[in-house]
DNA sequence: AGCGTAGGGATTGTTGAACAATCCTGCAAG
DNA sequence: CTTGCAGGATTGTTCAACAATCCCTACGCT
């Protein structure tokens, strides 16, 4: 925090402009149209089904239509939208078979991660758990607001942190993905509170689980918590389906 | 196998025919591009490290600027291919990091398939096992004639079959990309016998243990084998390093 | 009335040319 | 040896147009 540099504080100070330049002229164009669908997707201004017309779009987003195509095939990519030939680009609409892949996908990703994690404990330093212990915070915060969509980003960010532990690359982008097509997944349930409430309390039981390094005990937790969440997502679709 | 029409049979010649018409007129002018791309990728003749250069592209694949560069984002989301800003796309050069990372992800998913067949052994008819003898026996065959490239391929192959058992659509996505990568991998190796040989018959043992429904013994074995074949291509790579 | 079918309008797929922005190379100056 | 500055080449983006396909409606037939 302070002005002058000794070595460490230099490089620290010169990976962080580095960071927000990259950020601000990355691949442009494509990618900020991208990131402005991609929130109205995850925030559920567009619901699942729901079609996205080019000519529309160019006009919102004042970009070219190749442009908005190649923002289309980033986030097709992310599992957010879905081309249909001739037809143009959809939001997904998940059923219960998805809910059941995601899940198993979940389950056999994030425990594994927590068990890793007893065979190089000494490497792991305490800082790397403060990212998830931030989100359980942030997610009570939110229960007291009454705000339960941001319960579940909370909720949703504690996951990835969990992921990135691992230091894979590639397990974080799969990760990235998976919770970006259970967002989808989210916007049909009617009651996102009853969804995310019980969750909030076993994320901090979790948390302090790892940090107190009893892996083997935090594995088998993560995998009935899992469970649980996804025969919970699995009554709360069928009864949407029941009442729509 | 027989011309008249028994239900069955008819309904197989449907199916094919229908994918066969699905392959034909399906995105078409980008994802033709991008079949032939990834065909050079994989088989080598793009060689990690080289830049696509797009008006040469243009005119070897007969389509346009725009199109080619659709194709160019659909196979960078397979990781073929990476994207550097202003810069051009370029066929991506892993490394070691890169070794780790995938096999760590290939034991992950390729062991909990097996040990997940347990769960539903009585489903399992033994026919979804016949992609997988298939593969186990072209491999040999293309070992006795020593076609090596093919054996690498037959190999994929057959753990690419192995993940199906599994009917999950995003286990088998993750593993297409990841065993595309792999294949990127291999091309940076001098010797493929060395490095495929060992595996033809670990996967017969592999396979015969399956079909005797000996699923924990299989897991075992197959993490067992992609310790080995990590260790194997691990060396293989630093000793190229040492002679690059 | 019910059903298959042809037309019309709207949308997507693809092209080609053009311009702006950026990168790389080489060279000159300090 | 580093720094700064052209010049040329490549990528990023836009625009306008045409072709191909889909959806919907209206028509004609039985």
């Amino acid at each position: 925090m302070s002005t002058g540099g000794d070595e460490t504080g230099r490089q620290a100070w010169l990976r962080t402009v580095a960071a927000d330049v990259a950020r601000l002229d990355r691949s442009s164009s494509a990618e900020r149209a991208a990131d402005v669908l991609r929130r109205s997707i995850t925030e559920g201004a567009l619901p699942p089904g729901a079609q996205l017309s080019e000519i529309e779009l160019t006009e919102v987003l004042e970009v070219s239509r190749n442009t908005l195509r190649e923002a289309f095939r980033l986030l097709t990519h992310e599992g957010l939208l879905v081309y249909k030939l001739h037809r143009g680009v959809f939001v997904p609409e998940l059923d219960e078979h998805d809910v059941v892949d995601l899940y198993r996908l979940r389950r056999v990703l994030e425990v594994d991660v927590i068990r890793g994690l007893a065979e190089r404990d000494p490497e792991l330093p305490a800082e790397r758990l403060e990212p998830l212990h931030d989100d359980v915070e942030a997610a009570e915060a939110a229960a007291n607001a009454d705000r339960w969509p941001a319960v579940g980003t909370a909720n949703m960010r504690f996951h990835q942190h969990l992921i990135e532990l691992a230091d894979s690359d590639r397990m974080n982008a799969i990760t990235s993905r998976l919770l970006a097509e259970l967002r989808l997944l989210f916007h049909v349930i009617a009651t996102p509170r009853e969804l995310h409430e019980p969750y909030i309390e076993r994320n901090r039981g979790l948390f302090e689980l790892i940090e107190a390094r009893k892996y083997e005990q935090a594995a088998a937790d993560l995998h009935q918590y899992l469970l649980d969440s996804e025969a919970g997502l699995l009554t709360a679709f069928r009864d949407k389906g029941l009442r729509g």
